[in-house]
DNA sequence: CGAAAAAGGTTGCATTAAAAAACCAAATCA
DNA sequence: TGATTTGGTTTTTTAATGCAACCTTTTTCG
C-alpha cells in the first residue's frame, strides 16, 4: 500500500509533514543542528539503520533541507549540511523540545542556552503583530474567501 | 521488527516524536485545533482510514494529548477533545505551517489570523530571555556537566 | 413507535516501509 | 602497502498502512 501523500490535502502542515514528518527526518535535522555532518556520526548519534539513514538523507537533500558536499581529498567523502531551509526548522525543533520537557519532564542530557549569556531560552510561542502571545482560542481560521470557519467551543 | 523506541535516546525531541511524531498524529491535532471533535469529521477532514484513525486517537488519549468524552444522550457517542497538553502543541503546528508556507508556497486554502484584529500572525521564532530572536548559531548545546558541545561551523 | 441511517469501531487481507545484518568498493590512515 | 574507515547497497524478516467489509449501538425521521 503506497504511503498516502499529503501534498494534495490542501494543507500546509500536511505539506510540511510530507518532507520532514516521518519518525527519523526531524531527528536527523536536530542532530545536524547539533553540529553533526558525517554519515557515521549521524549513524552513531541516532542509532539509525544505515539504509534508513541513506534514504532519509537523500530525501532531505531532494527536498532542499540538506545538501551533500564532497569534502574528499582524492575522491568522494561526503558531508551533509543544513540549508537555509533546514536551519529555518529551528523554531519547530525547539518548540518540540520545550513541549516535551514541559509535559514529560526533561529526558534530555543536553540543555539549550543562549550562547552570549548562557541563560536558558524563552518558550517558543505564537504571537500577533504586536508581540502579544496567542493561544489557539485567540486565532481564527479563515477560508480563501476570508470567511471565518466556525469552531465549536 | 519492533518499531524503534525513541524514549531511551536521551533526547527530548525524540521523546516528543514518540508521542506525536508519526505521519498522522500531528494532522489529527491540527484538525482538532480547527474545531473538529467527532470521529467521522476527523475521517472526512483528513481522508484517513478508520482503523488508523482509531489507533491514533487512542494513542493520543493514552499520551494525554486528547480526551475521549461521552456525549451520548442515551448511550455512548464520543467526542475527542484536546487537553491542555494537546493545545500546548499550538506553537509547533503554527511553526510547521509557517515553515511550509515560506519554503513551499502557500498550499493551504486556510489562513490563520489574530481573532481580535484579523491580522496575520507574527512568525514563530526562538527568543532569548530578552526577547531577541535567536538562530541556531546563537545557541549552545551544553551537556549535564554544563560543558558546551563543540559545534563544527 | 419502528425503520433506516449514521456513528464508532473491529477484522482480514494485500502492500509497503523499517530494522538488522551481511556485503562491498573506494578512500584514508598507519 | 595493508588495514581500517566511510558511505553505501542488498537481503531477509517483521511491523505498519490502506482498503474494504462487517458489526453493534444510537440517532433521526416519518
Amino acid at each position: 500500500m503506497t504511503r498516502k501523500r499529503f501534498d494534495d490535502l490542501g494543507c500546509s502542515v500536511a505539506c510540511a509533514l510530507n518532507e520532514v514528518g516521518d519518525w527519523w527526518s526531524l531527528l536527523v535535522i536536530k542532530q545536524a543542528m547539533l553540529g553533526t555532518r558525517r554519515f557515521v556520526d549521524f549513524q552513531n548519534g541516532l542509532g539509525i539503520a544505515k539504509n534508513i539513514l541513506c534514504d532519509r538523507l537523500s530525501r532531505l537533500v531532494d527536498n532542499g533541507v540538506m545538501t551533500r558536499v564532497n569534502v574528499g581529498e582524492h575522491g568522494t567523502r561526503y558531508e551533509y549540511r543544513l540549508t537555509d531551509k533546514g536551519r529555518d526548522l529551528f523554531a519547530v525543533v525547539v518548540a518540540l523540545r520545550q513541549w516535551s520537557e514541559r509535559w514529560n519532564g526533561n529526558k534530555d542530557a543536553m540543555q539549550l542556552v543562549d550562547r552570549s549569556s548562557g541563560a536558558p531560552l524563552a518558550p517558543v510561542v505564537v504571537q500577533n503583530a504586536d508581540g502579544e502571545v496567542l493561544t489557539v482560542k485567540d486565532v481564527l481560521f479563515v477560508d480563501e474567501n476570508g470567511q471565518p470557519l466556525e469552531r465549536a467551543g
